[in-house]
DNA sequence: CTGTTAGCGCGTTCAT
DNA sequence: ATGAACGCGCTAACAG
């Protein structure tokens, strides 16, 4: 920056009012500084800039991993909104550690970032408690954390589980079950609990959660439910990950679905409409969830608002309905009903655009 | 800091010390100022190291899109290995489009991150070759630059795609189609020039190219393939979002595969083999490739080395035949047949570890 | 072993 | 309309 004022003849300081876009600073002398930024390719020193103004025009985004489409279409959105309030994003995975995810938020918060959309893994949060957080915005994600003072953006999901259960239930099912993975996860034990109260209020027996992280799993306790006496007749799984090791098993043990075995899934596959039968899930708006996490966390950030209790948006799902659950839809067109939506709904609801290699 | 200081009754430069591990503080003073430091829950400004000592730890990672599979996981590892160095990833998305990539670039700069891994959207990259760059460290995956200065990551696509090609000549397939986006991308070159080998190593003429960027394309295409007078008998897809679409495709115009046409495409899709019929694709190494990229990254930051030549790793890619070509393998097992490798084979082939929410 | 000085690049404050 | 001085928080280089 010497140089260029060096270059334009003029003192530092004007170079910084044209950079700024300052007013005051006549036409000839704020044409020479642009030239000589030009001719030395000056690039501003963000780093400076933000050690001396205190907000890094970063924010960040801490999701379990990457490689599962929810988290990754999530951070798409985040993304996006950050770049259009010319933002960047400093993004890393807790890989669903706790303590990964605290030496993270502790990072961040000596990165002096101004605010965190964060996917919380499971454990104590207390630690967000902590006075060091009081400065900096946090929304969270798909799962919410217990202090109030967070905004978070959620689905429904006990509710969205309810419905696609009941569906199988008025498809005459009486014996279904459920396939989770971590059932500490928000997500899960609220999916689990809408299972319950559907098969409950039916008058039907709730099946144990069973745990389901690899295929291999899946294959073997589907085998089990298959094999017992009274072998269920519908099965239910509860994140993309679990609906896929489950078609998996389904697929190794050659059963006829949804003649032998009826299915369902939490989470829309994009390849759903192709799998044979085409399969009914509860589909979230995933880029809209990341989308309005990522608009209340700018919304707070340039009010520079830091409330005793945040907001909470809660954003509606969809029963989609094929055939895997024993619908006869025709094969060109997707059924699908909506669950009312529960809170404030948000999100102008953008297509996610096209994409090419 | 100087509250730290002044609470351990030092000056800042022993604090600094302290933190920085180095040896010359005795043990009683250090405790007094590690103390202080819990007191006071000080958290060392990384912003005013880094304008210090002209590093951020930080590196950029550039990608197209973030809801593909392929870039995800490739952010994936390059986050994680990012994450083993101590380093923070920036992660922005160029949309494929060149403009905003170059800006994104340009920021990059002027927040001095100390090295990019890049995904390059199509367009003219000379800008790269402005002296702004010449200090940072660039890898490039995916897809090379003209520039010879860049460590790059590649698979071979036209060996790839000319194996899978062979492998439905060999199932008798005399007509068969190529199914791509957007020509101008440098894999989809390769991958069709590798097409058009082998058609034309066999005697037989290659198709023109068929562009596909949504499903709806795509049934038009596949429509028009099967309507004419010697209708296609077999249909390759260029990456994993074509291969959808065809399969979408194929679905809904309720073709018989692979008896009517068989399929095969470049990208494993991790439903693959829970379609019908199994879906026989070349599969790329991803997470590798993504870690190759980053460990090359980390070389050049932690020697500070600018080769006028850069390294080129060409990771091996492999046949995964399962039935969509004809094969009639059991349900059970994956033929897989490698590609011997083309270059410097490298990276420890980590699984990736299972997700959960 | 510890403190002092200076400067990384910028923007705010106050003069001019 | 422009410039000089100071400080954001930290550390390298020198004292002592």
């Amino acid at each position: 920056m010497a140089d260029v004022a060096r270059l334009a003849g003029v003192g530092k300081m004007t170079v910084s009012r044209v950079l700024s876009g300052s007013a005051n600073v006549s036409d000839s002398t704020a044409d020479r500084v642009h030239r000589a930024i030009r001719l030395l390719n000056y690039q501003p020193n963000e780093l400076a800039r933000s050690l001396r103004s205190l907000h890094s025009k970063t924010i960040a985004v801490i999701v379990p991993y990457l490689y599962d489409s929810f988290f990754a279409t999530c951070a798409h959105a985040i993304s996006t909104v950050a770049k259009q309030h010319g933002y960047s994003v400093i993004l890393t995975t807790s890989d669903e550690e706790h303590e990964t995810e605290r030496r993270q938020t502790d990072l961040m918060v000596r990165r002096r970032i101004d605010g965190m959309v964060i996917i919380p893994a499971p454990g104590d949060d207390k630690y967000l408690q902590s006075e060091v957080y009081s400065r900096m915005h946090i929304v969270t994600l798909d799962r919410p954390l217990a202090d109030p003072r967070f905004d978070s953006v959620l689905v429904n999901n006990s509710a969205g589980t309810k419905m696609a259960v009941e569906h199988l239930i008025g498809h005459g099912h009486r014996r279904i079950g459920f396939l989770g993975v971590g059932r500490e996860l928000y997500t899960m034990k609220a999916r689990y609990a809408g299972y319950r109260q559907a098969m409950m209020r039916a008058g039907l027996t709730a099946e144990p959660y069973m745990e389901c992280h690899t295929p291999e799993q899946a294959v073997k306790q589907v085998r089990a439910a298959l094999d017992r006496e009274a072998p269920l007749t519908a099965l239910f799984g509860a994140n993309n990950l679990t609906t896929r090791c489950l078609l998996h098993a389904l697929n190794v043990l050659q059963v006829d679905v949804p003649g032998q075995v009826a299915t369902a899934g939490f989470d829309d596959l994009d390849v759903a409409d192709v799998l044979q039968p085409r399969l009914t899930v509860v589909r979230q708006p995933v880029y809209q969830i990341g989308e309005a996490a990522a608009n209340l966390l700018f919304r707070r950030i340039l009010r520079q608002e830091f409330p005793s209790t945040g907001r909470r948006i809660v954003l509606p799902l969809e029963l989609v309905i094929r055939c895997s659950c024993g619908c006869h839809t025709n094969n060109g067109l997707d059924g699908s009903r909506k669950l009312p939506e529960m809170s404030g709904g948000n999100s102008p609801a953008a297509g996610v655009p096209r994409r090419h290699r």
